[in-house]
RNA sequence: GGAGAGGUGGCUGAGUGGUCGAAAGCGUCGGUUUGCUAAACCGAUGACCGGGUAACUGGUCCGCAGGUUCGAAUCCUGUCCUCUCCGCCA
C-alpha cells in the first residue's frame, strides 16, 4: 500500500505508474473519496469535542434540572457523532480499498514493458550451457528411468499437479535445503521453518488475495486461514504490528516452507513434470531494512541467488523484470533463470528464483516500523524477499544439467556431503 | 478437551464510572555536580490520524469487537491470545 498523502500529492506519477504496471485502479474516485473523508473528519472532530465538553459540564452541574437538560443535549450530540463517525468510517474503508489496489511505485531503472518479453538480461552465471555429445533428456524422462518421481501416484492421491518424490529425489530435496540453509546461516541469516498456513490478513498484508476468481491461494474452509504460497508470507508476517529499533536493522531471516499454489489459469502453458506444480518446498530469504539500505540488500540477495546456482554448477541468467510483470508489492525485481537443457527443442531458460524489493509497501500494510533511539516518531521499514532455492525447479535444473550419457546424474560437489554420494543411478 | 488466572505506555505494575493518556518504579534522553566513568540530584519522556511556517493544537487508542451510559481502562456480552493445573496426543 502506498502512502495516502503521497498518492494525493503525486497523483499524475501514480497514474502513470499504474499504466506501466497494467493496473486498473480508479484514482479519480480515490481522490474524490479522500476529499470527502477529510471534510468528514473535521465534522467528526468538531462533534466529538462538543460532546466531550457537554459531558464534562454534567459532572460539575449541581442543579438536577440543569443536569437533565445537559444530559439530553449530550445524548443528541452523541447520536450525531455516531452517525458522522459511521459515515467517516465508510468513506475511509472505501478509499482504503482503492488504495490497496494501487501497485507499488517502480524503480526508475526498471524496464517499462507489458510482460516478461520486455525483461532484459543483466548478467550470466559462472557456468556456460554444456555441450552434450548426446541428446539431453528432460527431467521427467530422467526421473522415470531413475525412479525418482511418481506423478501418477500424486494424481491418484491428490490430483493433477501433485507428485511423490522417491528414492534419491528425496535425498536431493533434503540436500538442496541443507545446502541453501547452511550457506544462508553463514551469511548471518536466522534460519526458520515456518508454518505452512497463515491468516488471511497476513496474506493480504504481503499482497496476496486469498479468495476470489483470480486467487492463486488455497484457502481453508470455515476458517480465516490459507495455505501459504511462499514463506515470504510467514516471514514478513512474523514482524507485523512491530516497532523495531533502527539499530536492530537489517534483520535477515530465511525460512523453509511448503508452498501451495492453485496455478489457476495456468493449464496449457509449459507445465510438464515438476515445473509448475501445486506444492513444492522452498527456502526463502527475507529482510527488513532501513529505507536507504534496501537497494543494496536487493543486490545482495540477487548475488546470493547467483552464488547458490554457481555452486550447483548450473548456468543461468539474471533478468530485470519489466513493470508489467512486477506484481503489486515489488518496486524492483530480479529473476534468475536457470538453463534447462531438456526443456523445449534445444533447451530453454526457466525461472528458478526471484528477488524483490518491496520498499515500504508491505510494511505499511503490516504495520512494521522502526524507530531511532533518540528521535520521536516511527517510520516504515523496507522489506525484501528472495528465493534461495525452490526445490522442485532446482531439481529440474540439477537433473537436466548434470545428466550423463548413461542416464545417471552427477551430483554437484556442494551437494555431495548432504547426499552422501557422487552419482544418482 | 476440562478447570482456574491474566492481557494497561520501552519494561515492571497501580488504577472498579467523570478531575485518567493513565500513579509509582525501572529504562531512555537532557541538564547540574564531578579528573574520566559511576553515583546523586533536577527536568523531560507513548503511538496513530488531522490542522498550523512555528510555538502549538483537535481527535483516536488501556488485547480485539460489540453493548450499557450524557460520560467506560473501570460495568455487561462475545472473541482472540498468554500462563498454571488436569486430560489427550506425535
Amino acid at each position: 500500500m502506498l502512502d495516502r498523502k503521497f498518492v494525493l500529492e503525486n497523483i499524475d506519477l501514480v497514474k502513470q505508474n499504474c499504466v506501466h504496471r497494467g493496473a486498473k485502479v480508479d484514482l479519480d474516485q480515490f481522490v474524490a473519496l479522500e476529499t470527502r473523508r477529510k471534510q468528514q473528519q473535521i465534522e467528526v472532530d468538531d462533534l466529538n469535542r462538543r460532546a466531550n465538553e457537554v459531558s464534562k459540564s454534567i459532572g460539575k452541574a449541581q442543579d438536577a434540572a440543569e443536569r437533565e437538560l445537559r444530559k439530553e443535549e449530550g445524548r443528541q450530540l452523541r447520536e450525531q457523532t455516531t452517525a458522522a463517525q459511521a459515515e467517516f468510517d465508510a468513506l475511509a474503508a472505501e478509499s482504503e480499498n482503492l488504495l490497496r489496489l494501487v501497485p507499488n511505485l517502480s524503480h526508475p531503472q526498471a524496464p517499462i514493458g507489458a510482460d516478461d518479453s520486455a525483461n532484459p538480461t543483466l548478467r550470466y552465471g559462472q557456468h556456460e550451457p554444456r555441450r552434450f555429445d548426446f541428446k539431453p533428456l528432460d527431467h521427467v524422462v530422467l526421473g522415470e528411468r531413475l525412479n525418482l518421481f511418481d506423478f501418477e501416484g500424486g494424481s491418484k492421491v491428490t490430483g493433477h499437479g501433485f507428485y511423490f518424490l522417491k528414492n534419491d529425489a528425496v535425498l536431493l530435496e533434503l540436500a538442496l535445503q541443507q545446502y541453501a540453509i547452511n550457506l544462508l546461516i553463514a551469511e548471518g541469516f536466522t534460519p526458520t521453518i515456518t508454518p505452512d498456513l497463515a491468516q488471511n490478513k497476513i496474506l493480504q498484508g504481503i499482497g496476496f488475495i486469498p479468495r476470489g476468481p483470480e486467487t492463486q491461494i488455497y484457502s481453508i474452509a470455515d476458517s480465516d486461514l490459507s495455505l501459504v504460497a511462499t514463506a515470504e508470507i510467514t516471514l514478513g508476517g512474523l514482524l507485523a504490528d512491530t516497532i523495531l529499533d533502527a539499530e536492530a536493522l537489517p534483520i535477515k531471516l530465511c525460512g523453509i516452507s511448503h508452498c501451495y499454489r492453485t496455478e489457476a489459469g495456468a493449464h496449457g502453458r509449459a507445465s510438464r513434470g515438476l515445473y509448475r506444480v501445486h506444492q513444492f518446498t522452498k527456502v526463502e530469504m527475507f529482510a527488513f531494512t532501513l529505507p536507504d539500505e534496501s537497494e543494496k540488500m536487493l543486490d545482495y540477495f540477487c548475488g546470493l541467488e547467483g552464488r547458490i546456482f554457481d555452486g550447483l554448477e548450473i548456468p543461468y541468467r539474471v533478468v530485470d523484470t519489466a513493470t508489467g510483470d512486477l506484481g503489486g508489492p515489488a518496486y524492483r525485481k530480479f529473476d534468475l533463470e536457470a538453463w534447462m537443457p531438456g526443456r523445449g527443442a534445444a533447451g530453454e531458460y526457466g525461472e528458478v528464483t526471484s528477488t524483490s524489493n518491496c520498499t515500504d509497501y508491505q510494511a505499511r500494510r503490516l504495520a512494521i516500523r522502526y524507530r531511532h533511539k533518540q528521535e520521536k516518531g516511527t517510520h516504515f521499514v523496507h522489506t525484501l524477499n528472495g528465493t534461495a532455492v525452490a526445490i522442485s525447479r532446482a531439481i529440474i535444473a540439477v537433473l537436466e544439467n548434470h545428466q550423463q550419457a548413461d542416464g545417471s546424474i552427477r551430483v554437484p560437489k556442494v551437494l555431495q556431503p548432504y547426499l552422501g554420494k557422487e552419482r544418482i543411478g
